[in-house]
DNA sequence: GTTTCACATCAAGAAAACTTGATGCGTGTG
DNA sequence: CACACGCATCAAGTTTTCTTGATGTGAAAC
């Protein structure tokens, strides 16, 4: 067995869902890839993204909460950025699924 | 720059949001989770889980179009199976978002 | 050809997630 | 101190997703 990644600890399923919940909205999705080119404070993401500024923080709140996202406050900002552990540890979850799923089933009848 | 996968065509965001979406409920997870040690019909999926019949359809209808799993129907049954293809790219998209993500920002007043 | 089995589909209701506008709170600014 | 700014939070309404039970369909069994 070929291991996919090296010392990332291995997510539950119950862990991964809530990733998977977290990333399955297309404006949040627009945040993590905004972010994924650096950190940014709220009102350049609002900014950036055109987004009511309650509309943005929900999501932002959304994001945080999974794991996938850390603030920072300095001043009267807060800026964002992504937190790559959480992002590999579920492309690891996701590779980790790959392996045997070519095998077919016994013939059921 | 380093590539993080080798030969997979790359995801656009809508697409991988779809994925996302159809990965954000617990037994469209478990499902995936059971199809990773290889091919099953339904009946044995349901069985395994313990979901009644209409709520797992459902389900396997959403992953499958979402491009997550593919089916063959053979006699009277229908074998279930993953799309090695569509977790790599996902796996792909995810890794990429990572790279640049510690970047701090300008600050910014 | 009728029945049965494995599964898909549908419609109606229930639950969860999202949006919007208003309000609150902490931090600087004058 | 009073005010403005950046952001979080809340409540209400809307939209989306999920569940349930009933019905439909095609393939085998009789």
């Amino acid at each position: 067995m070929l291991a996919v990644t090296v010392g990332t600890p291995l997510l539950q399923a119950e862990q991964a869902c809530s990733l998977f919940k977290a990333l399955a909205d297309p404006i949040r999705l627009q945040v993590v890839e905004v972010l994924s080119s650096g950190e940014r404070c709220v009102c350049d993401l609002g900014a950036d993204l055109g987004l009511a500024q309650s509309r943005l923080s929900f999501h932002l709140k959304v994001l945080k909460q999974a794991g996938l996202l850390q603030d920072r406050q300095q001043g009267r900002w807060t800026y964002y950025s992504l937190r790559p552990l959480a992002l590999q540890q579920l492309s690891g979850w996701i590779l980790q699924r790959i392996e045997h799923a070519a095998k077919p089933a016994a013939p059921c009848g």
